[in-house]
DNA sequence: GTCAAACTACGAAGACCTTCGTACAAAGGA
DNA sequence: TCCTTTGTACGAAGGTCTTCGTAGTTTGAC
């Protein structure tokens, strides 16, 4: 039998446009920012507001804009950023962003 | 006679989504990494690969999200960073960026 | 073998984005 | 005043994004 396998790109694929873009919307970053404080999660960890299948779209989002890995194990799905390969080709830009969504979270408590 | 005037989120406004998605487009990052090193520039020093309209709706994507402030001066449009409300609430996002964009156009070449 | 859990694939709707051309306006100089 | 420069407004086309529901797959437990 063929393992599930999923398509990343390699770091040098990883284009800094792409990485913005799949920052730029609240689910994303509210999982990047997840991710970043738990190291490997399920999917189901994280507790979005929208529909599985929507969350789906979102995590295919950020694996294939290079952000985060993911591989199967068992019924799950786990997901990790990637950030050797973000601090390697942007440095800083991630602790940057995360740190910009949890100050601007806690102003707008 | 009214001076023409243009619509700035202030500071309070702007949101780290809004931002990195102004930030996630080619021709916008060109511009800001442009604006960096220059400080004001009219619209049409910046040489973008786009047609004046598409010019126009690029610089008011950037405007809107609060990353640049424009003033008319005579027939020009001068454009600026809005650098002291970005660092202040997101330090070292802009720097960050901007040297990930020079990276990787170094490594693209 | 059967079942539940965790995701995925597909298709669709509706919104939004990027791009452009054309026609226009505002300011300043000849 | 007339012209040039610089940028805007509008409308449209084509594409992409986000969202969802429904139906399906894969895995592991019983």
């Amino acid at each position: 039998m063929t393992p599930r396998t999923l398509d990343h790109p390699d770091r040098s694929e990883i284009r800094l446009e792409d990485v913005l873009h799949a920052l730029s919307d609240p689910a994303r970053l509210q999982v990047v920012c997840y991710l970043a404080g738990s190291g490997e999660s399920s999917c189901s960890a994280i507790d979005l507001a929208v529909s599985k299948s929507t969350s789906t779209h979102h995590f295919r989002v950020l694996r294939e804009a290079g952000v985060i890995r993911q591989v199967y194990r068992g019924t799950a799905k786990m997901s990790s950023l990637r950030r050797e390969d973000l601090d390697a080709l942007f440095p800083g830009l991630l602790d940057t962003v995360i740190r910009a969504y949890d100050t601007q979270r806690a102003a707008t408590l």
